[in-house]
DNA sequence: ACCTAAATGCAACATCATTGCAAAAATACC
DNA sequence: GGTATTTTTGCAATGATGTTGCATTTAGGT
């Protein structure tokens, strides 16, 4: 992706231009799936921690990430579609989980069923799923 | 549940009997939502951290608990039902998290759909539902 | 070019979880 | 019941993950 697109995306989820977010969405968009805060911080080790973990927020807050739990306890990150803003994420596809590589990816095709509970109010659902990705699985 | 119940429980899945496990099992026995590793210790204070951490696990191995996934990072554990064998673990039914309470209840009756990728092997599927539970809705 | 607000790096701190090892307890064996 | 063997426990130390405060640097508007 060119620089300049990547900048016109920063500006479009109002976030100034730095280095540091330069260089962590250039590595997203250049990856076909989700990363970890530990692939981040060893790719772009030029970063404090800290700057990491704070520029992963801003991108989550601005709608241009999301965070994807684990069963792990670690989460990863993937980037967001067009459609999401800072107001309203839409992440109902599906998570996948490859116990061998550790890749995550976002399934956009398969899509979590909606849940509905009597009596519940349900805000979000994650659709988690583990196993052999297609690599691995050669 | 009475003693020798909980006893036969433990031995059923070749545990030895130890006051920390038989307490352990009470609590979740009596506990009609999950439990997090830290409901788990300020109830049960009596034991080290590390000999808590340790009982979860030798129960999970075992087929006693299952471990629930939580978005912000926090495992929550659950009692397994009857089908769990330390060889095969069958939870595919849904988890509910309160954003309110922080209760986490398996919801038994809904399960989660089967997913199929083509070129992939899917072991485990773990669908996690927030919102607002029946009491924190009333 | 200057000013203001935001972002960065460093250090320290907070939290969650694991490991090594000696002492204590639980089962197996006689 | 008594003893040997294996497991479990508690403590201390360590690791891994994530956050906060603060001084310095940088970005973007004027």
């Amino acid at each position: 992706m060119k620089y300049s697109e990547l900048k016109n995306t920063l500006k479009k989820h109002s976030l100034r231009i730095t280095d540091c977010r330069m260089d962590v969405l250039e590595l997203f968009t250049k990856t076909d799936h989700a990363l970890s805060f530990k692939a981040l911080e060893s790719e772009l080790d030029v970063y404090d921690r800290v700057t990491l973990y704070r520029t992963l927020h801003s991108f989550i807050e601005k709608g241009v990430l999301h965070r994807i739990p684990d069963d792990s306890g670690f989460a990863s990150y993937g980037i967001c579609h067009e459609t999401c803003t800072p107001q309203e994420h839409s992440h109902d596809h599906v998570h996948f989980k490859c116990d061998e590589c550790g890749h995550i990816e976002c399934l956009s095709d398969h899509h979590v069923p909606k849940v509905v509970i009597p009596g519940y109010v349900v805000n979000e659902a994650n659709l988690i799923v583990s196993g052999l990705c297609n690599s691995c699985n050669a």
